[in-house]
DNA sequence: CGCGCACTTACGCAATTCTTCAAGTCGTAC
DNA sequence: GTACGACTTGAAGAATTGCGTAAGTGCGCG
């Protein structure tokens, strides 16, 4: 294919770099859940969430459906829960050798003072 | 940790959301370069290609260091290159989901029009 | 030293994204 | 039917991000 994948990837990343869509990524898979219930665990306006839920549709990441009086959704892509798994292992890396970094910082700065 | 970790892969995943970065590491995966070579493969402007490596370097996903008359980046951390690759597995998914629904609203909508 | 190459930083403007408020839809229950 | 709860949509302003021009840094070489 000649059109740029790697633009579809960076708007794939681009729809989970937002706190409140990983929260409800990560809700979601571990199971289903109405739009109250992620609320409940979300702090942010109903509205705010809506327009997150709406992003995530548009990308065909998650799946709503109606029951009863309430609005179910639910992971379209099963693999995004490996993903998220995987981006906490990086992250993890990336945070602890800035915290090695921070932590030689801060030694060589005694160090010195003490000198 | 009480530190919101979603809020770090939030940022995580904005730091990958844009095509130059994206396209930097998938060159840096494959082997070291120097900013130049990037530049030949990456259609921007040098400046413009110094931000984005500037945003992946306080991100701590690559490392520069000075190497004759030339910079050299490599990415500091070896998991991306699997994130990359099932980030890939799943926007195909997505891609394809989305080619199945437009077939078939494009063939309700020829049906729609011959009855 | 002084020039040029390779790269980076500053800065201002344009474009995008986020957030909130107000209004609207859709089902359910009274 | 109308009132209410659960959501969604629209629109506008604030906040971020992106990009180009221009100016700067650092090195190696004649």
């Amino acid at each position: 294919m000649a059109v740029p994948l790697y633009q579809a990837k960076a708007e794939f990343f681009r729809t989970l770099g937002h706190p409140a869509r990983i929260r409800v990524l990560e809700l979601l898979s571990e199971r289903d859940h109405a739009v109250h219930e992620l609320l409940d665990g979300i702090d942010i306006e109903p509205s705010n969430l809506s327009q997150q839920l709406a992003v995530l549709r548009r990308a065909g990441l998650v799946e709503q459906r109606r029951e009863g009086g309430q609005v179910l959704y639910s992971v379209s892509v099963p693999e995004v829960r490996d993903l998220l798994l995987s981006a906490r292992v990086i992250i993890r890396g990336v945070l602890a050798d800035r915290v090695e970094l921070r932590d030689e910082l801060a030694t060589a700065a005694a160090a010195g003072r003490s000198r």
